[in-house]
DNA sequence: TATAAATAGGATAAAATTATCCGAATTAAA
DNA sequence: TTTAATTCGGATAATTTTATCCTATTTATA
């Protein structure tokens, strides 16, 4: 469904918006460590998501990642997605054809329209926060 | 959503669905002229539908590609896409994490579930014979 | 039977995605 | 001011996906 650059965006994002809450800032090392990826592919995609303003990124000694505590709440999963995937998830024809809508659909066009609307309603309607309090209530998992 | 190999294989067995109506067998090189592929691509996508017992092949001069009139309607789009990318798209998790279910899930799961069980019935809901109608009718299109 | 039109399938190449390495820059603390 | 911890970012490598090439095989027809 997504790439795993963005399921590593997620989880990640995920694991910095929980630690925010604590005042916590964390590193590029503990972040790959608690979501299982790899560091430097995880380090560029921290950096997209930095650039993105999702995450703050902090430099140097003591530095790290981190969320202001404040804005976790207003991000949602699809801006996150955006970030990384872009949104051809929920824009991009079914069937690949470049051109595809209501005038000149192709043969998946309208089942995969609902799939679609539903997909990004969700990812608009999940934030951030939802998905920290989640791991935080030990409810789910960011690893397994 | 789906690789390319998938898109390129529904594509194609609508086209020969559809050829197959009017009794006529279609070659590769129609196939992908028709749907807009790289031909050996292509070709190896058929060879794995074929496997799948999804189209059948006739080698040899005045050889190609059909699907028998009256088993058409029983394909299920499902199929296809399993044929070619499996199951992972709706068995799958979200994230990516190994093992999520409902006693351990990803912090997307709940969500997720929705969209990829409504994913499901639709492809186990659409055959080919409705995908192939509309392309007939000048409803659809195969390439744009 | 010879020929031409096809698919089958192995080998290889190109492109995209995922992953690694390493030096430069930054910064808090000793 | 030096040091150590850390992110940044460019270069490169590995893997997967997509695409191409070529030979063998099959088969209807002349």
């Amino acid at each position: 469904m997504f790439s795993k650059a963005c399921e590593y965006g997620v989880k990640a994002s995920i694991y910095i918006a929980l630690n925010s809450y604590d005042g916590k800032r964390v590193s590029l090392k503990a972040i790959a460590k608690e979501i299982d990826s790899p560091e430097a592919f995880t380090a560029k995609i921290l950096q997209k998501l930095a650039k993105h303003q999702i995450i703050q990124s902090v430099k140097g000694a003591y530095g790290g990642f981190e969320i202001p505590k404040n804005k976790i709440a207003t991000f949602k999963l699809s801006q996150i997605v955006n970030a990384i995937d872009g949104d051809t998830i929920y824009t991009g024809c079914g069937l690949g054809l470049h051109i595809c809508d209501e005038n000149h659909p192709c043969p998946v066009h309208d089942t995969f329209k609902l799939i679609r609307t539903e997909l990004k309603d969700m990812l608009e309607s999940t934030n951030l926060e939802q998905l920290a309090l989640d791991i935080k209530s030990g409810a789910c998992f960011l690893k397994l």
